[in-house]
DNA sequence: ATGACTGCAAAGACTTTGCATCTTT
DNA sequence: AAAGATGCAAAGTCTTTGCAGTCAT
């Protein structure tokens, strides 16, 4: 008793969009790419579905950016890097904390810690040649 | 050139409740705390001083929890807890990533890397009270 | 006096929701 | 047909901003 109905055409596609990019998308982002081929698609719905797939950990969310929520169908832990001035969203395939990290952590704040996020930030190569050249 | 007036009373006050708190506080809990004191405070003042004062790097913002954004005035580095609960965040005195790692995230994006933010998430000892009692 | 800071309220930006309608099984 | 998903637009939240008045030097 828990597979009332977990498909429609539309879900179906948020989540393959998800999927098929690296960009770590914001629900607008969805929305425009799906747009063009669901002509009636509603931002609401992205909304919707994206808030679903969270709530089941189908996918993630990686924050705020810029007051933009970022998603992330990539589940398995891996770092991220965020740049300051684009806001680009990059994962960066570093060696995860050592488990015994979050046991520490716990430990620390006598919490039952189940997840963790490491995000590094700064300039990307591309905003860091445009504020570079002093011209 | 570059110290016009940096202080008033209420910007003062602000920065001093954040530095006296390890709540890592919104900017309506920071205008809570004042208004008692300086009843004429406006909301809008506690977010300009906010924005202000991370953008010179006085404090820094841990991000977005439950759609507020919180402040934290200890800018040493220092990873959090953050209750996916009740939202309560606190301080985790672990030891920092390496500053190699921050070197390794670099390369790793191709960027100039200057900062990092090492988050746990999970229950707190309140909330897994709360839970765990089946009754 | 003068430039900076603030209060107030309106405006913005992103996200959530209610309800009637359309889909999927 | 029944249960669930969606479109649309209105409502909600948090945050930012314009402007006239106030404050600190």
């Amino acid at each position: 008793m828990e597979n009332k109905r977990k498909h429609s055409r539309k879900r179906d596609a948020i989540l393959d969009c998800m999927r098929n990019t690296t960009c770590h998308p914001t629900a607008e982002w969805v929305y425009q790419q799906l747009k063009p081929i669901y002509p009636d698609l509603s931002l609401g719905t992205v909304y919707r579905n994206l808030a679903m797939f969270k709530e089941t950990g189908t996918i993630q969310s990686i924050g705020v950016v810029g007051g933009l929520e970022r998603y992330d169908a990539q589940v398995k832990p891996h770092a991220h890097f965020i740049c300051t001035c684009c806001g680009k969203v990059e994962d960066l395939p570093m060696a995860a904390p050592a488990p015994a990290l979050l046991e520490d952590a716990g430990r620390l704040a006598e919490a039952t810690v189940t997840g963790y996020q490491l995000q590094f930030t700064g300039l990307c190569s591309g905003c860091n040649k445009k504020s570079e050249p002093k011209n």
